[in-house]
DNA sequence: TATATATTTGACAAAACCGTCTAAATATTT
DNA sequence: AAATATTTAGACGGTTTTGTCAAATATATA
C-alpha cells in the first residue's frame, strides 16, 4: 500500500532543515533507501520509530506522535461511517481511566 | 500477532444465537477454517466484513463497526503517550467537514 | 453408543511486506 | 565540466501473513 502523507511530512521536515537522510536514517537504523521508501510512502513508517525521528528532526515528540497517529487513523478508517462516533466512544473510556 | 478481542466478540455473539460457522463464513466467502482463525484471533477480521457480518449476526452496523474501530485503535496504539490528544486532533478536523 | 455436525488444528503454497544491496539517476559543489 | 554527494529504483532473499485443504477434536443428536 502507498500511503505518502505522513512518509512526505518527515521528508518535508527533513529537507527544511537540510539534513540528508544518511543522518536521519543512521538514527532509525536502516540504510538510505528504506528511508526514501518511507519518505515515498513504499514503506511503513513504525511507531516506534517516532522518538528517535523527533529527536534527529529537532521537533517536538509530541506533536510528531500526535500527527502520526491521526494520519493512520484518517488512513485506516477514511470513509467510514461512524468514525467520529467510534473516537467519541474511545475518549470516554480513555477519560474514565 | 494474536488479538482475539473483536475476534471472540463475534464468537460470542455468533454462537449467543447458534449459527454455525458454516453460515457466516459463507456470508464473508471465507471457509469456516478461516472464520474459526478470526474469532480465535489468528487471521485479521477486515473492516470491509463488517457489513456483512453485521447482516448474517443480526446486529446494528453501527454498533459493530464503532466496536471494530475502537479496538482496532486501542490495539494499534496501545500505550501511546498522546493518543488522547490524537484523538481530539482528528475529531476536531472531522467536525469542521 | 453410534452417527452426524461443528469446530479447531497443522501443513502448505501464494501473496504481501520487509530491509539491504547495487547501481542508476539526480542534485550539489568545486 | 568534473567530481562528489544525495536520492531513488530494481532485484533479491527472508519473514510474515494469508486462505485453503485435510485430518483431528469436540459437540449434538438419533
Amino acid at each position: 500500500m502507498k500511503s505518502v502523507e505522513f512518509g512526505s511530512y518527515i521528508k518535508s521536515l527533513r529537507e527544511s532543515k537540510n539534513i540528508p537522510q544518511r543522518i536521519v536514517a543512521h538514527a532509525l537504523d536502516v540504510d538510505t533507501s528504506t528511508l526514501s521508501k518511507m519518505e515515498l510512502g513504499e514503506r511503513q513508517v513504525l511507531i516506534s520509530m517516532i522518538p528517535q525521528l523527533a529527536k534527529v528532526l529537532g521537533v517536538d515528540f509530541k506533536d510528531l506522535q500526535i500527527k502520526y497517529i491521526t494520519n493512520k487513523i484518517r488512513l485506516d478508517f477514511k470513509g467510514q461511517k461512524y468514525l467520529i462516533e467510534a473516537l467519541e466512544s474511545i475518549q470516554n473510556e480513555l477519560n474514565k481511566k
